[in-house]
DNA sequence: ATGGCATCTGTAGTCACTACAGAATCAAGC
DNA sequence: GCTTGATTCTGTAGTGACTACAGATGCCAT
């Protein structure tokens, strides 16, 4: 039966398991206690690191902000809003509105990306019948 | 009037102006050099660099490469490829095809994540009735 | 001769990780 | 109790594609 000893509270966990339940990389959650986002837990022996749910919720508001492309920087913000009262939603609002934004250029920038990549490789037929030079470099060369 | 001198020949031009011309800023062109994805130029007095019609061709090849989102990699490819003859123009094709399925795979993910920012933002209504937390952000901690 | 650009080299910073090396410790089986 | 393998530790360096200096030198016009 599990004990509590060595400062190992009950319901804690090491750096390992907090990596499988969060699925973000044990390096990289050193990396955020590194850059200060996320806080230095406490130590079992003073050497191994111990986490518990609030820990998981966290990495998790962090993994799932990443995932939505926000930066470690708007993360920062985000989760000073997120204790913050009733003015934080606002704020929250308009950083998110702001980030899709950002998403929405990149869609089109990446769609005439796509465009201009489609119509080089229609008028790329080498496949079928070898030519000398390659219309499709051609025209990045000249174009 | 223009004369030879100094190992300056007709035509020829500095770093900066190759710069102005291609719209590469000068530290990314002599990035490029130091990388060795455009080769060393000839020195003015073993100083300055210079360059001329061609070099300006190549690196706008490469600028325009990389608007297509090319890594500095498959510019290096793309480069030989495109004084390799024949068999070129098949590989040049197969490039662009892979660069083009990864385009299209980053605006199914950045669409994605916009319509769950559109979702988040839309309940957040904060602005008009402030709330004691913020459903958005209530949503991305236990979501 | 002087002032103001342009260019030079070399190094370090950016972002968000990722990948080690080398040491220490833990956990389980015998 | 001992061994073996997994886990964790610290610290540093690498990634990609630049970007930003510092400090020196040189070119050109007045």
């Amino acid at each position: 039966m599990k004990t509590e000893q060595d400062g190992f509270k009950m319901g804690n966990y090491k750096i390992g398991t907090l990596s499988r339940r969060t699925g973000v990389h044990i390096e990289t959650i050193r990396y955020y206690e590194r850059i200060g986002l996320t806080p230095e837990p406490p130590r079992i022996n003073g050497r191994f690191r111990t986490y518990d749910a609030q820990d998981a919720a966290r990495l998790n508001f962090i993994r799932r902000c990443r995932e939505l492309g926000f930066s470690l920087d708007e993360i920062r913000v985000l989760q000073k809003l997120a204790h913050g009262g009733e003015a934080s939603c606002a704020e929250a609002g308009k950083t998110a509105r702001h980030q899709l934004t950002a998403i929405n250029q990149k869609i089109r920038d990446l769609k005439r990306m796509a465009k201009t990549l489609r119509m080089l490789t229609q008028d790329c037929v080498c496949d079928e019948e070898p030519a000398p030079s390659c219309p499709m470099l051609e025209s990045l060369m000249s174009g």
